[in-house]
DNA sequence: TGCGAAAAAGCACGACCGTTCGATTTATTT
DNA sequence: AAATAAATCGAACGGTCGTGCTTTTTCGCA
């Protein structure tokens, strides 16, 4: 037991932290194979054995990367979703987060889910695990949200939580592809299209909703405080939509 | 000029592609960064001076290798689709070409595509540079088979081809993602799903198709060969077609 | 069959990698 | 302030990497 739960800080923990800050903005950028102990090293002004004695090997130093990551990501995204009701609300919380959270910083700084999860698809160990263990902790995350959804009957009895995961994935992760190798400064936009469209594909009586033509207006169908409720949870979006394709432009 | 178009292999460039091979093998697994000519060397039971007098340098090599990979997808997955006629026929047999390809060649070796497209996101110089190249020249047929299928009128007159392609590259992705990380055995069917419904959404006169109670027969829109043409090119799929309508219903 | 060119091998180099270990400097506690 | 513990450093080791040279083998052809 190094530190007791409510210690301050100490000279060892410290350093720690800045170490992952620093691992952790190499390996967005080079990923976890081109985090090396060396880079870190130069990067704080220490010596690598200094950057080392911290984590008993290389491995460790990845999966405490990637652990770090996570939380990060699970503060930004999920934990404030879930101030918000169930259904709906929150499913379209999490999202918007997950959303804001790509477009200022994954796509700018690099994604550790996505390069990760390319580099280990093939390498069997214990950082494969770890990467296995966040994106299923997460895919999970959103199925559960989906499937309150479903139960609240926000979304459509016969959806399948697991498609509807399935599909929010692949725009997350065109979005990456146009937006970071292909720098294409569409992509955001296109994300946020794909998504809303994905999940009026689900709400419960949207089929009838886009048969109707254009400009007729929504007569309040099922649900009438879902989406109403949905909407103090996209909270920088307005903003978010502009300056995203102006930035990446 | 070492040989001319049409002569005899040729011991230098036999070994040439033999080296292609090997090389384009293990960057399917670990990927364009953790190719290595000793790697190749040993797999070809050669001297590393032996494979590395072929190209001039290791980047010369992934280069190559790059371009022989888009080589052989371009014959898999276009090729054979261009014999079809222009609009949905197509275009749905080039996804076809693709799904099949991903799952039954990508899946279990490994896709250069969406490695290197991770690998090299922000690593500039001219690997990357093919890489953004042979993305961008796919996307590109896509989207012309896209647009060829809106100007025959089998998609929506409204629609952005872009777009499109922005949908099903996610969906590949996805695909990808939950095939080779996760191991998900069920991400093959739910790409299909996905896929059909994308295509579904914007086929011409799908909306009205959608919001028609079940049972109802659909009376021939507007494109009535059009969805029939497309039968041929859905080889190995006889249970995709059917899918399609009782997915987007 | 022999000759010139092409292909492959052999060897060495400098650079960087993760890791080990003992010495040394800092921080924390008595 | 002294003593103990924790943190950091410095140097070195074995290994792999890409690459440049020279030598040897192999191939293609008159």
């Amino acid at each position: 037991m190094p530190t007791p739960p409510s210690a301050k800080p100490g000279k060892g923990t410290q350093t720690r932290e800045r170490i992952l800050d620093a691992a952790q903005a190499i390996a967005r950028r080079e990923g976890l194979e081109g985090l090396t102990i060396g880079g870190i090293a130069e990067r704080l002004d220490m010596s690598k054995s200094g950057v080392f004695a911290h984590f008993g090997s290389r491995e460790e130093l990845q999966i405490a990367v990637i652990d770090d990551y996570a939380r990060r990501f699970i503060d930004a995204v999920l934990v404030p979703a879930i101030a918000l009701p169930r259904g709906l609300p929150r499913l379209t919380a999490m999202i918007d987060n997950w959303l804001d959270r790509i477009v200022f910083v994954e796509i700018p700084n690099g994604c550790v889910f996505v390069s990760g999860a390319v580099e280990f698809d093939d390498k069997e160990g214990p950082v494969r695990d770890r990467m296995v263990a966040v994106a299923r902790a997460w895919q999970g995350e959103l199925r559960t949200a989906a499937q309150q959804a479903i139960t609240a009957g926000h979304l459509r009895s016969g959806t399948d939580a697991g498609q509807l995961v399935f599909d929010l994935y692949g725009v997350m992760l065109s979005l990456h592809h146009d937006a970071r190798l292909l720098r294409d400064a569409r992509a955001g936009a296109r994300a946020r299209i794909s998504f809303e469209r994905t999940i009026g594909f689900y709400v419960r009586g949207s089929t009838l909703a886009r048969a109707r033509p254009r400009g007729a207006p929504a007569k309040p169908q099922h649900v009438p405080a879902a989406r109403a409720a949905a909407t103090p949870a996209r909270r920088s979006r307005a903003s978010a939509a502009t300056a995203a394709t102006s930035a990446t432009a």
